[in-house]
RNA sequence: GGGCGUGUAGCUUAGUUUGGCUGGAGCACCCGGCUGAUAACCGGGAGGUCACAGGUUCAAAUCCUGUCAUGCCCA
């Protein structure tokens, strides 16, 4: 190999669908593994298991694109980049869609329905976008193993994760405790912030001050509550240890604009916070005392409802508390506390030992021995009932209504509860200090996502709640014995079948609710209990938390995988994983390996619409990836996103951007393939050929510098990579290939290669070429697979997946060709002054094919290596260095019409005329020497303004270069030479354009016939004109021109050509 | 309500860590040039209250405080 075939046009959609076929072939991402195994380096990547319950979108092409992204770079730097897939299976988004489905409205519903039923339309449905997302994986190019996923409903990955929770439980990490969450009594379930967020509604409800009489005092002490139902729950009144509190007595009868029930004697005494007498209080009033909240710590009051909840052995039950979190700003001061009815209630209750027990069932209704007027009743029912038994028992002070945003079941309506669920929880408070050790030892990209979002959130780390009391889940394996209480945590499919009662039947499969079936005998001493699993399922954060030892089925199989791949070398997720996935893998590493779980993180900002609005499909502004896989290709997609921001920053995303990643980068690359291959195949270039090789020493200064840009960029590229910074990586070598190699280098070099003689100077070309492709290759592959891989196969034949990095690392050898510094800042200099040369003709209107005699470089260094490339790109004839500009420059004297006229008033003109008549130099020297007059009046500096400008004929530009200012003069004299010139260049252009209209071969011949009227073509223009068009014949002036022929109009004069 | 990001031209963005030259590119737009060189390229132009308001400083897009918008997570 080494002779391209000649390549055609770029259609990027066939080209990656027809690589796709081949890489399914030679099976080339096996190979890229394989390839490695003797360097015997792994690097370790876990997926992130996606739930295939909906359809792929571009978010998910983001997120697999920087895991592929970098595997790839790995590989490609000789480590064995293994990449197993991954499904996440359960949860309650999967129970939500089947319950829409089905139009099951609440958990009777569902076991109406049959849970065994209800779960196998669960496990279909996480397969209903299966397809799509494999279509998506490979048309991206993710190389990832989907052929042996691990899957979070196996029953091996659940083994797993009962191992894990059993390893916990031994070490006393696991605990019933309950968790207090937004329910709905109606369906059953327990709701999430985000569905909590769904159903707000604005409600007015019953708010009431009750009177808690204080024991061995006569006052009571005020509370407000807007839910009456948990009253018979009330166990404790919290108050501020530093709010101040007032004893009053009522002096009065209220007047007669008291509304609704409730009321206070004269005399009477009551307690309340200083700062909300007022708002509170109905009756004139006198204050007996003043003092702070701690006095009132440690007193005890009569329970509202006496028989709804036992004290057991709570010494603190019904007596007040100090809590940080009351204030003055609504209510007394005083917060009535239950329990089980509020997140603050239940972490005081349990911070101070108050009694947690339920005054309400699971179903909505009050438990029986509440009170005889509430038993079985729906507690929202009761709220009037409660307040009139309140206030015939002289505990209401006063009621009214009470206007807020109360969360609401998005699907009944109903009012939700604050209710303390029964739940395991994992003690993540026990391994603070790890948990956050282990964190800081992760690599975070960006930084901030470890120490910060991660960080604060694990200082102020909470146990997690595991279990949820639903249906589709990893079964918690924990039984539980009816007779003694004893609890048992199953690690493993043997265990629960060695433990099981013969009566119990082998489950088909560790889920619900054939697991539910089985009971254990209770291994206590002396009890034959038989012990029933608690209904719970778990936490998916839990299940996907396990993926880095149950992908494996650790520790039942594949120990030396597991103990190969962990800690994991990288991970990629987006940036809400961070007390998602991020969180609950490092938890479970901690608990059970008292170890990190990865050694690096990528945190993906997400990707938004063009607005900068998160996408959705209700909006209709999310954008389907086969939108642009069908019309730029997957690279141009990928390119796009590794190039437009940061992996973090979050992404507006431009469709528009996709076309132009395909438009600059890849069709630009493909171009430059396309010229180097087309002369290759024409030359039968073989690169491989060592007697045509031609030593980068021995090749002209251009090839040096494109050899030594490239070698440049490839560090620059690398460097971003290590850091991070893939999007600097891809920008810096998106501007060398289209600006150094496409229109510097080969501009420069396509005459070069259209020499039909064999030369080395040709083939130095071919080589430079066919190195710096493979090069620019070989670092794009990370990020855009394909293409660079059919150029790469073009180019040498083989995949340049498998090819090294050509940076190196410490296990493939660098492959980069010399560094020329002098040169590179020697051709940045020549490339800044054709620049200039450009902007000159521009300001000085001189197209650019007109030339100019002379041009002349002033202050530069040495660039005589240049004068040929320089002359041809400024169109000039001869180029030559100057010292200094003087004999390109005068002297202009303008005048400062404020300083001057305000000295000479009404000699003004006089003296602008002799200003305007005065030779400058002369002048200019006797201003400086303070004796310059005109007419009469002394001139200074200040009366002038001095300027330097060209001499008629010359046109200059300045620019700034390490070594000083760099000018560029040009001849701007014109003769008929000159025309004569640049009239053969417009020539040969319109005949090339006309050619190319034509469709002709680029080798075809052609005869040629020109008419010229009013100018004289030279005849040696004439004959260039021949050479350049390949006109085998040709005739000038020669006849009358035929009617269908091509005209112009040039520097006044009218040509017309003819050519066949 | 709290934590963490983001906000620069019509669009996508660089610059913010470490304050310092006239805030730099690309797309789109206008004018011109160049081209057997492509959906390209080159020169020039127009387009910016650097989200807003204060503050620190000789000097603020950059540091500080607050506000707004937007996103994620938590409540």
């Amino acid at each position: 190999m080494g002779v391209p075939n000649s390549p055609g046009d770029l259609d990027p959609v066939a080209l990656e669908n027809a690589l796709m076929e081949t890489w399914n072939e030679e099976g080339t991402f096996e190979a890229t593994i394989e390839s490695r195994r003797d360097h015997a380096s792994p690097f370790t990547f876990l997926e992130g298991p996606p739930t295939a319950n909906g359809r792929p979108g571009i978010h998910h092409v983001i997120s697999r694109l920087f895991k592929d992204m970098v595997c790839r770079w790995k590989t490609m730097e000789g480590h064995v980049v293994e990449r197993k897939g991954g499904w996440d299976t359960h949860g309650l988004p999967v129970e939500i869609e089947v319950q829409k489905q089905l139009d099951l409205m609440s958990n009777e519903e569902i076991e109406a329905y049959g849970m065994e039923a209800f779960n196998e339309r669960c496990k279909e449905s996480v397969w209903a976008y299966e397809e799509a997302w494999r279509e998506m994986t490979e048309r991206m190019g993710f190389w990832i193993d989907m052929d042996d996923p691990y899957v979070t409903l196996h029953d091996e990955y659940i083994e797993s994760t009962w191992w894990s929770l059993k390893r916990m439980f031994d070490k006393g990490l696991l605990f019933r405790g309950h968790k207090v969450l937004p329910y709905c009594p109606q369906t059953g379930t327990s709701y999430s912030s985000h569905e909590v967020a769904l159903g707000y509604k604005e409600v007015a409800e019953p708010a009431v001050y009750i009177k808690f009489k204080l024991i061995d005092d006569d006052a009571s002490v005020l509370a407000w509550t807007t839910t009456p139902w948990t009253l018979p729950g009330n166990v404790g009144l919290a108050v501020g240890p530093d709010v101040t509190y007032c004893r009053i007595r009522i002096a009065e009868p209220p007047s007669d604009s008291w509304e609704g029930r409730g009321g206070a004697e004269v005399r009477e005494e009551l307690i309340l916070a200083k700062d909300l007498l007022t708002d509170v209080l109905r009756h004139q009033i006198e204050v007996i005392d003043e003092f702070p909240g701690s006095q009132l710590i440690g007193k005890a009051y009569r329970p509202l409802f006496p028989d709804a909840v036992e004290r057991g052995d709570s010494e603190n039950a019904w007596t007040i508390v100090a809590a940080d979190f009351v204030t003055t700003t609504d209510g007394t001061g005083v917060v009535h506390t239950a329990v089980m009815y509020g997140e603050e209630d239940y972490n005081l209750g349990m911070k101070v030992g108050f009694p947690a027990q339920h005054t309400v069932g699971i179903d909505g209704a009050f438990v029986a021995g509440t009170h005889h007027l509430l038993d079985g009743r729906y507690v929202k029912d009761c709220d009037s009932d409660i307040i009139d038994h309140l206030a015939d028992e002289g505990l209401l002070y006063r009621e009214h209504t009470y206007t807020h945003d109360y969360p609401h079941c998005w699907r009944t309506g109903h009012p939700l509860l604050y209710y303390a669920m029964d739940s395991w929880f994992v003690r993540m408070t026990a391994v603070r200090d790890e948990i956050m050790q282990y964190n800081s030892e992760v690599e975070w990209a960006p930084e901030w996502t470890g120490t910060k979002r991660m960080g604060e959130w694990l200082s102020n780390i909470k146990d997690w709640a595991i279990s949820r009391e639903r249906y589709w889940g990893t079964p918690i394996p924990v039984w539980i014995c009816p007779d003694c209480g004893h609890e048992h945590c199953i690690g493993s499919i043997e265990e629960m079948s060695s433990m099981k009662t013969d009566g119990s039947p082998v489950p088909p499969e560790l889920h619900r609710p054939y697991v539910d079936d089985v009971r254990l005998h209770c291994p206590s001493s002396g009890c034959s209990g038989e012990m029933v699993r608690e209904p719970y399922v778990m936490d998916c954060w839990f299940d996907s938390g396990c993926a880095f030892f149950a992908q494996w089925h650790y520790p039942f199989e594949n120990e030396d995988r597991f103990d190969g791949s962990f800690p994991v070398d990288y991970i990629c997720e987006a940036v809400d994983q961070t007390r998602g996935w991020f969180y609950s893998l490092l938890a479970l590493s901690t608990a059970l390996f008292d170890s990190t779980c990865y050694r690096r993180c990528l945190s993906l900002g997400h990707i938004l619409d063009k607005e900068g609005k998160k996408m959705s499909k209700s909006k209709g502004n999310a954008v389907d990836p086969w939108d642009h896989f069908n019309k730029e290709g997957a690279d141009s997609i990928r390119w796009y996103m590794t190039t437009q921001s940061g992996p973090w920053s979050p992404t507006n995303f431009d469709p528009n951007g996709v076309r132009e990643s395909y438009a600059k980068m890849f069709l630009t690359l493909w171009n430059v393939y396309r010229f180097h291959a087309d002369y290759a195949v024409l030359d039968s270039f073989d690169a491989d050929d060592e007697s045509g090789y031609v030593a980068i020493s021995e090749r002209s200064p251009l090839d040096r510098w494109v050899l030594s840009k490239a070698s440049e960029i490839a560090d620059a590229y690398h460097e971003n990579f290590e850091s991070w910074n893939f999007h600097k990586a891809g920008r810096g070598l998106e501007g060398f290939v289209v600006n150094d190699l496409s229109n510097w280098y080969v501009r420069r070099s396509r005459r070069r290669l259209w020499d039909e003689a064999d030369s080395t100077d040709k083939r130095a070309c071919q080589h430079t070429l066919h190195e710096v492709l493979l090069i620019v290759c070989r670092l794009m592959a990370p990020v855009a697979p394909f293409i660079p891989d059919v150029i790469h196969r073009g180019l040498v034949g083989s995949s340049v997946h498998l090819a090294d990095w050509p940076v190196g690392s410490s296990l493939v050898e660098r492959n980069l060709p010399p560094r020329d510094h002098a040169l590179e800042q020697e051709m940045s200099l020549v490339r800044s002054l054709a620049e200039a040369g450009r902007r000159i003709r521009v300001k000085a209107d001189r197209r650019q094919r007109l030339p100019c005699r002379s041009g002349w470089i002033v202050g530069a260094p040495n660039l005589s290596e240049f004068h040929d490339i320089l002359a041809d790109e400024l169109n000039v004839e001869t180029l030559t260095t100057e010292d200094d500009l003087d004999s390109f420059q005068k002297v202009v004297l303008a005048p400062n019409r404020k300083a001057l006229g305000a000295k000479c008033r009404a000699d003004l003109p006089a003296v602008l005329a002799q200003l305007d008549l005065a030779d400058p130099e002369p002048l200019l020297l006797e201003i400086e020497a303070g004796i310059a007059a005109l007419a009469g009046y002394e001139i200074t500096l200040d009366d002038i303004e001095v300027r330097r400008v060209e001499k008629d004929g010359f046109a200059a530009h300045t620019l700034s270069h390490d070594a000083g200012d760099v000018s560029l003069v040009l001849d701007m004299v014109l003769d008929s030479d000159l025309l004569s010139k640049g009239l053969a260049r417009d020539l040969i252009r319109r005949v090339q354009a006309k050619r190319k209209q034509l469709d002709l071969e680029v080798e075809a011949t052609i005869q040629l016939s020109v008419w010229i009227d009013g100018m004289e073509l030279a005849g040696d223009d004439w004959e260039h004109v021949k050479s350049e068009t390949r006109a085998g014949r040709a005739s000038l002036n020669e006849g009358k021109s035929p009617t269908d022929t091509e005209t112009f109009e040039i520097d006044r004069t009218n040509v017309t050509f003819y050519l066949s």
